[in-house]
DNA sequence: GAGTGACTTGAAGATTTTTGCAAGTCCGAA
DNA sequence: TTCGGACTTGCAAAAATCTTCAAGTCACTC
């Protein structure tokens, strides 16, 4: 194995940690979508979404094909939302804790 | 809500996108450890360890408490598990489908 | 075959992360 | 109360990412 497992795993975290490509995966987890379609959801330059795209297709989390003038692209596996789906799970558990050590130090003062 | 929820949603992953934070984690998944036991583990300076521990730390995904001498760590919730085992998923599907390819285009030269 | 919409690529500057060292803090033992 | 082990913190240099702009490709339509 010419890369350790575990930095494999990071690259794949490190991957999903931009707000743009969370929500361009957020989006296709309805279906392959052109970019054009994305472009108009997510507010950012056309050159700075490609860059994007280009850097969860090189994860290997997506993947992109030309129908006619449009370039459309898919997830590669139907696994992503079972992740994005995790995330979300610890993200309400994180958040939660917090908002008790909120509502805590509140009732202290 | 101050923070866009896909803004920390993708803080989280890259929270995750660190090897040294993906082992830490592996790690605290069979239960609490002291910083100690993760330093033999982890081959990284005491100093690095303990910036990424911090990250985790800030990011709620851990929580530490002193016991004694020691300080150990443990995951703020189960649900981490859940995170990392979605995450060897994708990768999985990910790396096969790499292979096929791979396979392909040997046969094809 | 020129024009236009839909994207991608390359490169450079700005920003963020990572790393390692030096300097602490905290605790228990001697 | 001093020592040593166990960690953390503050920085600054080094490395990786992000963003944007200018230029380029590809496919339809006229």
């Amino acid at each position: 194995m010419s890369v350790p497992l575990y930095q494999a795993k990071a690259e794949m975290f490190r991957t999903l940690g931009h707000p743009v490509r969370i929500r361009v995966l957020e989006l296709l987890q309805d279906g392959p979508r052109p970019v054009r379609d994305l472009l108009a959801e997510i507010d950012v330059e056309a050159s700075n979404l490609s860059q994007q795209l280009a850097v969860l297709r090189r994860a290997g989390i997506v993947t992109s094909f030309r129908d006619g003038a449009l370039v459309m692209y898919a997830l590669s596996t139907p696994d992503v939302a079972d992740l994005l789906a995790a995330g979300r799970r610890i993200l309400g558990a994180v958040l939660t804790d917090r908002d008790s050590l909120l509502v805590e130090l509140r009732r202290q003062k």
